[in-house]
DNA sequence: AAATATTTTAATCAAATGATTAAAATTATA
DNA sequence: TATAATTTTAATCATTTGATTAAAATATTT
């Protein structure tokens, strides 16, 4: 075989190239305002690679949009689900890495969520992370606290303390640097927050 | 002159038909997404007549842009800047009105913020909504209650509980129904905790 | 080294797209 | 009613766009 699929090539080949190239370009102008050309430009290769290698637009998209789904979850399925926190804990920790994720990928919410927004069809996995939450420990450890209430008001509450100013920041946030030094402080302000709201 | 500008054929007119087709249309797929012939289809006229009346697909699109960024804003600016409301008064509106508005809107914010994301330059509205906020009298009535905090913390809060249901809602939620009743509970809970929070 | 498989390139296609034009139809004005 | 202004239509343009093809270049196997 002639395929450069050995480890020193693993990261710069030019498959991995293209798909590096399409996550900054999907990312940066979305689905529909993304040019292949733009693509194969950013990766400095020829247009019909892109093709040869993911034989079109749509699955390169796919691949690209699968990846950053699952960045979006991966962060809170572990904690969620860890029998071993408590419920303040897991709101403590929920908080602080997701801040931290979403600090070094700032365009991802907004990405995702305005992809599904206009193609709900391709996002069956919505419906699993619907389950997974549903069924998790920190929505019994909410519900054990607070019967009264829908649980899915917190988890919705916490998320959005802590996704929203991301997703508002061209709206809300004058400067980079406010912005960043405005989310540190953030995680300890909804950590206390969540926590009084559950009490209260 | 021949225009027709009585009053009974201003909301049947052509430019208007085209204007709310093209609401539609942009708000459903966004712009990058929408071809005008789309447009043309939905408004049951001739293709050229969008460019007769709008000269192009971009100016069309700030049109309505411009009318769906106040829409998602005036809601806001009288009820933080009424000297006369209290600061749980204020918030206790807020909510609920919003709560409102985006239930009879609910593509409306992830519409208008896919938007900006992807075209910052075009919206130097945005600049004067941080103007605006700055200056309200709801941070001057919060700074007062809470000078520990930065005040764009709280409102952060206000809007990321009350918006984020609906930016999420294909992921987070199963049916309309079941939506739709989650966020008339969420008013006063809402509500409930930005006060609490306040306190804290 | 020869033969074979894989990767890359330049050229090209067909369809889609925003926009324009010139003529026809309609409406308003004189 | 005749004339002028406005609105509407069908046809067409020039680009753009996703994708393909056939040949060239490179790498692998025998």
């Amino acid at each position: 075989m002639a395929k450069a699929k050995d480890a020193k090539n693993l990261d710069t080949s030019t498959g991995e190239k293209i798909k590096e190239a399409a996550r900054k370009v999907f990312i940066k102008k979305g689905y529909a305002a993304t040019r292949t050309r733009d693509i194969a430009e950013e990766a400095g290769i020829n247009l019909a690679l892109l093709n040869y290698y993911f034989r079109s637009k749509e699955r390169l998209f796919q691949e690209v949009m699968s990846e950053k789904f699952q960045q979006l979850f991966s962060v809170i399925q572990p904690v969620i689900n860890n029998e071993d926190l408590s419920l303040e804990e897991k709101v403590e920790i929920l908080v602080e890495n997701y801040i931290d994720l979403l600090l070094e990928n700032q365009d991802l919410p907004l990405f995702v969520l305005s992809e599904i927004r206009v193609h709900p069809e391709r996002f069956k996995q919505a419906v699993q992370v619907q389950k997974i939450l549903k069924g998790s420990s920190l929505i019994r450890q909410v519900r054990e606290k607070r019967p009264d209430i829908d649980p899915i008001h917190f988890v919705v509450s916490l998320l959005g303390m802590v996704i929203f100013p991301f997703v508002a920041k061209p709206i809300l946030f004058a400067s980079d640097s406010v912005f960043n030094e405005m989310m540190q402080e953030r995680k300890r302000l909804v950590a206390q927050w969540i926590k009084a709201i559950l009490k209260s």
